[in-house]
DNA sequence: TGCCTAGAAGTTACCGGTAACAACCGAAAC
DNA sequence: GTTTCGGTTGTTACCGGTAACTTCTAGGCA
């Protein structure tokens, strides 16, 4: 007799119906092949009838399996990680796998929180948003013995996988291109400054120290971005240097922010200020004029995470890699 | 001896290292006050000397409890959830359940397989987008016995609890604030077209027809909506009806994509086109000029869903209740 | 006819926790 | 000195599945 009444159908309750064993329902949900067709059939048509629901916790006590994976992702509203987040799930999905998703909100201490959880919640692999982890959390990841998944920016001591660009360099090289066309007091404004951001900004310093010219003309903030912040920031940036020439902004929203403050100051974008961003979100290709913008390959990296990810899960070894997706520069019409 | 040697540390190491059995160590972990504190502080430590870590599932096997809730949202670039979400978040968050979050890309086939998903990994709730289910999702949900709860839209049947606002209403009400202000040929542009979307296009043919007004100038798409499209509607709506004044979006991107389309034709906005969105986006402030919008409880929302169901949770019996949370229209500049 | 084999279903033990209850112990109460 | 009781810890059974192995049966073949 049952402790609790849990009133939930299990596995038994669909053995009983038929006049089977609960292994043989199990097998027939599992290994179809090994059940006969007609016992298959009563077993399927009972298992619709009274309403059978597996229990996941069970199976996956049982089997040690539980047929899913964690995806960390910095903030829900961030745009960048849906498209990366759909090419890991296609991938993983087709191979069985639950993705479940959790957000940082920016902050390695809820990421490893978030790790501890999913690994409470037996995930076989970790997808992670970055390189930089606390130190609990890398023990956790190393004693769990799971395959981890570090993404966006690229590491020189990747923990296992590492899919990613180059954040330097591509700082560097769209403030490279500012200075191809010409501009020279070209400045920085970033928000939130996380790792990235701040890659991002020191590829900028590179860029503008290579060639003899002045890195004073930056502002930041750790508030997190929006437009409407890129729009204040922009203006206490030309108040302080009204002879700025162009503005690289750290990512695509602080981008448009800006651009929609020129606007309203009847600024002309980019003949009296150049504008860029970073990422190469739809909004940049819609504004008027639609704005520079560093390209990333948002959805390879989502694909490049599924396939490495399923050959480690298949039990490829661990062998620590970077894998460097590139990036792409468009100059839209803002620079 | 173990027939699968796990490597996983687990209460009996625990319980072994310490020298106690391990129902004591799980006791100490989940009811602190019942252990004397020497024992406990031992326990504690030989917890993390060993890196332990519970396994979720075989908790939620043992206690019939998962302490998760399943949150669906349409999608994760939409970030009209985002702060829903938050609310909902911490809330939960603070009660002590995990929130699993899936998106159901706007179908309610999707929909269908999440919610079995979630059942299977025993969810105690489900936060669902909308009213509209399959029959056999109906099913799935009333066989569970788990709270349920519906968003966004306000339905006349709820399933259990219904937290939103009237869509048609809002609509209707931002139609009419175009008549208000004089405007008289005011058309409609939607894209997606879920069943919200059809909500607020109804509204706005209400409040044209009992204006006497014609409801020809409308057009809709299937296709996801993304500023760009909006942009190429507006396009093709002013070659159709040259003689719009007044254009309400069926939610914000549509809006700002129509509103960039208009700066790159030099179209005075609102003198010589006015314009609204929905929702009340960031971006709808940011805009020159400023968005008009229907400004959506996003955060209200979310926190009303964690208040009503933590209540459900905690025993309230089923009473479906619909519960509207209403809008508010910000005028901006843009109309 | 007897042996072997493959296919189909059953047996058993176990996954790693938790609920419910039993047992123990020392101090206060009688 | 015995009873009682609150505070601690232990015992036992069980949650709902699955892995590994065993058993049974019918048919093929020498």
């Amino acid at each position: 007799m049952p402790r609790r009444s849990s009133g939930r159908v299990t596995l038994q309750h669909i053995a009983e119906r038929v006049g089977v064993t609960k292994v043989t329902v199990s097998r027939a949900l599992r290994e179809p092949h090994l059940v006969s067709a007609a016992l298959r059939l009563r077993i399927e048509s009972a298992i619709d009838e009274l309403g059978y629901i597996p229990n996941h916790s069970a199976g996956a006590l049982a089997s040690g399996r539980s047929h899913s994976v964690a995806l960390l992702i910095p903030s829900l509203s961030n745009s960048v990680f849906s498209e990366i987040q759909r090419g890991i799930e296609e991938g993983l999905g087709a191979a069985g796998y639950q993705v479940l998703i959790g957000h940082t909100g920016y902050s390695i201490l809820e990421e490893e929180r978030l790790i501890d959880t999913y690994l409470c919640y037996g995930v076989e692999a970790l997808i992670l948003p970055g390189s930089r982890h606390t130190d609990h959390a890398r023990r956790l990841l190393t004693r769990a013995r799971v395959p981890v998944v570090e993404t966006l920016e690229l590491t020189e001591t990747p923990l296992d996988i590492n899919v990613g660009l180059d954040q330097h360099e591509a700082g560097r090289a769209m403030t490279q291109t500012f200075l191809d066309q010409g501009y020279r007091r070209v400045g920085f404004l970033g928000a939130r400054m996380d790792y990235r951001a701040q890659l991002r900004l020191a590829g900028w310093e590179t860029a503008m120290r290579q060639a003899g010219l002045s890195t004073e003309r930056c502002l930041t903030t750790p508030h997190p971005s929006s437009y409407r912040l890129g729009g204040e920031m922009l203006a206490s940036m030309l108040e302080r240097w009204p002879d700025l020439e162009g503005i690289f902004c750290g990512n695509d929203d602080l981008a448009a922010g800006a651009l929609f403050e020129c606007q309203r100051r009847r600024l002309d974008v980019p003949a009296q200020l150049a504008l860029a961003g970073f990422n190469g979100l739809d909004i940049t290709e819609a504004t008027a004029p639609p704005l520079a913008t560093v390209v990333t390959p948002r959805r390879r990296i989502g694909d490049t995470i599924a396939t490495r990810l399923l050959a480690r899960l298949k039990g490829a070894p661990l062998a620590p890699i970077s894998e460097d997706l590139g990036f792409r520069i468009r100059r839209g019409g803002s620079l």
